[in-house]
DNA sequence: ACCTGAACACCGTTCAAGT
DNA sequence: ACCTGAACACCGTTCAAGT
């Protein structure tokens, strides 16, 4: 089960650190752990500065040693939460079947995710949004852009993959970066969409479990990757990535019925 | 040139209304108008209701009058949004050519709201964010459920016009929801994605003006629909719609560079 | 019935003093 | 060098008093 926090501040290249830096990066690890779990208790209004330095027994000044403010919190869950998806990308590109195969089980793992983890999808959302962007770093808004190129990165594997096997064609005047962006669209704005569905009539009707397949594979048809959806049954493939790669997610999803 | 604002409160049912009645009208529409310019001028941040209250000359009970919250005036902003980009949409139904040069006119509109309007986008985008959510009237988040359904309403017509005349076929599990909500996902995405567009490296290469059309044209090819991407030159469109239907609003654009 | 603005409570942020 | 928490400023929200 892939669990968030526990690879924070682990991959990043930092040579040699001091004891005390140890611990700080330590303390930091901590925080961000504290504060997604007072936002998935009380919500984002709920998310106060003094909360999280009183949850984490630090005073206030030390919380700001860390973060620059209130909206930097935000940015910084919202770094790890990318970081937790690009593991997730990365065991999807393990699953073993056609190329196109592979980009389905990346998109049950982002499906996943976001049902797993909605606070942690929320904390991407609205690191989007001008309220957090405002007033965050532009240090740490660099940091988010790099998540974000780390999975693009990975991305850019299952498209070179493709065209190697000859499942795709690039047309001339296309670049994976663009087939990236398409696929990157659809799937953010099908979770973004999905996730709040509160009550609009059309995604109601819509809110099967396999209404962000079938956006994907309007898409990859689109793209003409092969084997097209009419001649694959790429429900199958959904499901049996959900079964083999994701088993532990995907049965813990069933059994707090989310 | 569309006109934010000039219709707001105007299509609603409300028979007979007092003179107050009417004032009040009067003054939620101003109200709303001065709250847009204050987020324009200042942010999400410099945005205040004691802002508001002194830039309307009203007083804050006044104010509370016509808003539940602070979060309430950004979702009342967002409705209004969702009717001038209806006013967009019915435009773009008139534009004439072949029911899927009339979605390419549907997509031109909004990526022109979205540029035009970046504020109102970004209060759309907001409104999604469980910072809003949390703390808007359920009355208010329904209104803004309404107004996605007004919406949908219109781009199922897009549709059936496209199934009438056997430019698109519904493949028999398929619903036209299914068809709009990837289209809106498509969108949606994109649009968000691009207006954030801070220096994500992938986003910087793709920042062309046809990146929304290249996905536009893969998901429609998706769908089959006819005339496909290869076979006609929808760019050439785009750009027809641009230079006719929304001639003015492309000169406003160009002339201030965004 | 509607409007007002003083008053309140809360929270983000800072910084002088402490270790 | 890092930590503390009292103090400050600001802002969302309310409500008794006024018209």
């Amino acid at each position: 089960m892939f669990k968030f926090g526990s690879e924070i501040n682990k991959n990043e290249v930092e040579p040699k650190k001091s004891k005390k830096q140890m611990a700080i990066a330590e303390r930091h690890r901590e925080l961000i752990l504290i504060a997604k779990d007072i936002i998935s208790a009380e919500g984002f209004h709920g998310f106060t500065m003094d909360k999280l330095a009183s949850a984490s027994g630090y005073s206030k000044g030390t919380i700001y040693n860390h973060f620059a403010s209130k909206e930097d919190v935000i940015v910084t869950i919202s770094c790890e939460a990318l970081k937790t998806l690009a593991q997730m990308y990365r065991k999807a590109y393990e699953f073993e079947g056609l190329s196109r195969d592979k980009v389905v089980a990346l998109n049950v793992a982002y499906r996943i995710f976001s049902r797993l983890e909605p606070v942690l999808f929320m904390c991407v959302l609205t690191s989007k949004t001008p309220w957090v962007v405002e007033k965050s770093s532009a240090e740490n808004i660099e940091k988010q852009n790099l998540a974000e190129e780390m999975l693009i990165e990975i991305a850019d594997k299952f498209i070179l993959d493709a065209i190697d096997g000859e499942d795709l064609k690039l047309a001339p005047t296309a670049s994976t970066d663009a087939l990236i962006f398409a696929n990157w669209a659809v799937a953010f704005g099908s979770n973004a969409l999905l996730n709040n569905a509160t009550n609009s009539q059309c995604i109601e009707r819509i809110k099967d479990p396999y209404s962000v397949l079938y956006n994907v594979n309007i898409v990859l048809d689109g793209m003409n990757w092969q084997p097209l959806s009419s001649r694959r049954d790429y429900k199958k493939v959904w499901r049996e990535v959900e079964q083999t790669i994701f088993a532990d997610e995907t049965a813990y999803l069933a059994q707090i019925g989310r």
